[in-house]
RNA sequence: GCGGAUUUAGCUCAGUUGGUUAGAGCGCUGGUUUGUGGUACCAGAUGUCGUGAGUUCGAGUCUCAUAAUCCGCCCCA
């Protein structure tokens, strides 16, 4: 038989899967910063369960099988499951109700650069009842933006708009009832010539005249002040329209106003997302150097979370990070900095094997002071054991020989400076800690 | 679901018009007289040339089939 991977499914060597595992520490810490609780749910849920809400392409991606009397699916997101987690405890449950989750997810689709079958998704979502506040859309914002900075990554936007304005502005043109068709289209608009974008419309049995309208109004840009007054000067009197204006201006005030650096913020009318259950707020993040990345963050606002599991309203919030992509996307681009191959911090290593039972005695202390230690058992020369130290990075290296027997105390070694210095338990705690 | 490309050592790849025992770099193992790594030098191991069939005196090289992988489209993180 050939042993194999999967394709499009992600393992890492060590020394990249302790940067992985870092990074979703990372975001799971700022989740919780910004008062998100974690939830976790199961990978496996009722095929009915995961299907009800799709439509369309998501059915053909879908991994179900038959187990039993039970057909059964795997989780393609981790909103579809939110929602039912939603359903079946809200009575339980204390609203605004936020939470964050981050999991596995499975897509059987055709795998290429940037798209796995299994991934990580970096969930939050702000619910509650029938009404949430919009200042919650700038919070998202303000966690995203967190997030991004302190995973130390390159330059960032996180572009926002509000499907409001656009199917508004739809809908004063009088084409409404193509909306969802034109959203989908207006979403490439980056990635097609404008004849083509023009062309497609006139396709769908669109009049020329509002078909170029609309192309200006979605090429409308400059910074989100001038693009706000842009807007505002269109005299536009449809109410979707001017709710989504609204809203709009609200994230963007209220964001500076959770102390967000305005430039990683760019209001974009031509951010609509394709998926049809948004209907505020939309966001997508790229990376300003790295466009190809595709968007490593997006999300947006909803109406009704669990609308097909439960007659009551819960309006939502929320994002995902696409993290096994953009790790991926990084690793490939030379982004990451990798440590070592080892959590350790210290390892011990002995001139001769007489020694060992100090070694051990020793790595029992450090670990008892919480420092990861461990010690090189394997009998081999000197200078070996000093190969190994080097080849897993270790930062510290602590040498037991006779000299140090002798005197109870031990060699001390900086791998990263050379330095390195004679020193008692109680420094060396200090020192590595 | 549709289209394009690739497949030779653990990795990245070379292999001229088909011609004996298939190569390089990196990595790996060992050594350069045994209490000091990263550099340098020396030595060594590793391939059913994706799989199956065909053409040929002879196939890594040509033909066909098949599989896997990668890249676009669709859709999306």
């Amino acid at each position: 038989m050939t042993v194999r991977t999967l394709q499009g499914f992600m393992e890492l060597l060590p020394e990249e899967q302790i940067v992985m595992n870092k990074m979703k520490a990372v975001i799971a810490h700022t989740y919780e910063l910004f008062g998100f609780a974690p939830i976790d749910t199961p990978v496996l849920e009722l095929a009915d369960v995961l299907l009800s809400k799709s439509g369309g392409d998501t059915e053909k991606q879908i991994y179900e099988f038959q187990k039993g009397d039970n057909h059964l699916a795997m989780r393609f997101d981790l909103t579809v499951p939110l929602a039912k987690y939603v359903a079946l405890y809200h009575n339980n449950l204390t609203f605004p109700f936020k939470r964050y989750q981050i999991g596995k997810v499975y897509r059987g689709e055709r795998p290429q650069k940037g798209r796995f079958r299994e991934f990580y998704q970096c969930d939050i979502d702000i619910i509650d009842r029938d009404e949430l506040s919009i200042v919650y859309d700038a919070e998202v914002l303000a966690v995203i933006y967190t997030v991004f900075n302190k995973l130390e990554l390159p330059a960032f936007k996180i572009y926002i708009n509000n499907r409001k304005i656009l199917s508004g502005f739809l809908e004063s043109l009088e084409i409404a009832d193509k909306t969802v068709d034109v959203l989908r289209l207006v979403d490439k608009i980056k990635k097609i010539p404008e004849a083509a974008f023009l062309g497609e419309l006139g396709d769908m049995g669109l009049p020329e005249e509002k078909n170029k309208e609309l192309l200006n109004f979605i090429k409308i840009n400059g910074s989100n002040q001038e693009i706000i007054a842009k807007l505002e000067d269109l005299n536009i009197s449809n109410e979707n329209f001017q709710n989504g204006l609204e809203e709009l201006k609200t994230v963007i005030s209220q964001a500076q106003n959770l102390g967000i650096n305005s430039d990683n913020i760019q209001i974009d009318l031509s951010i609509t997302r394709g998926l049809d259950y948004y209907t505020g707020t939309v966001y997508e993040t790229f990376f300003d150097d790295y466009p190809q990345f595709g968007s490593v963050c997006s999300g947006g606002r909803y109406d009704n979370l669990s609308s097909v599991f439960m007659d009551k309203k819960f309006p939502g919030v929320g994002i995902s990070i696409g993290l096994t992509r953009l790790f991926d996307q990084l690793r490939d681009n030379n982004l990451l900095k990798f440590g070592g191959l080892t959590p350790n911090k210290a390892l011990v290593i002995t001139q001769s094997p007489e020694f060992a039972d100090k070694a051990i005695h020793l790595i029992g202390q450090l670990r008892q002071n919480d420092i990861p230690a461990d010690v090189m058992l394997r009998d081999c020369k000197f200078k070996k054991k000093m190969e190994y130290a080097n080849k897993i990075k270790i930062p510290y290296l602590i040498i037991i020989g006779e000299d140090e027997a002798a005197n109870n105390n031990y060699t001390l070694k900086n791998m990263t400076t050379g330095e390195q210095s004679r020193v008692t338990l109680e420094e060396l705690i200090k020192l590595v800690k």
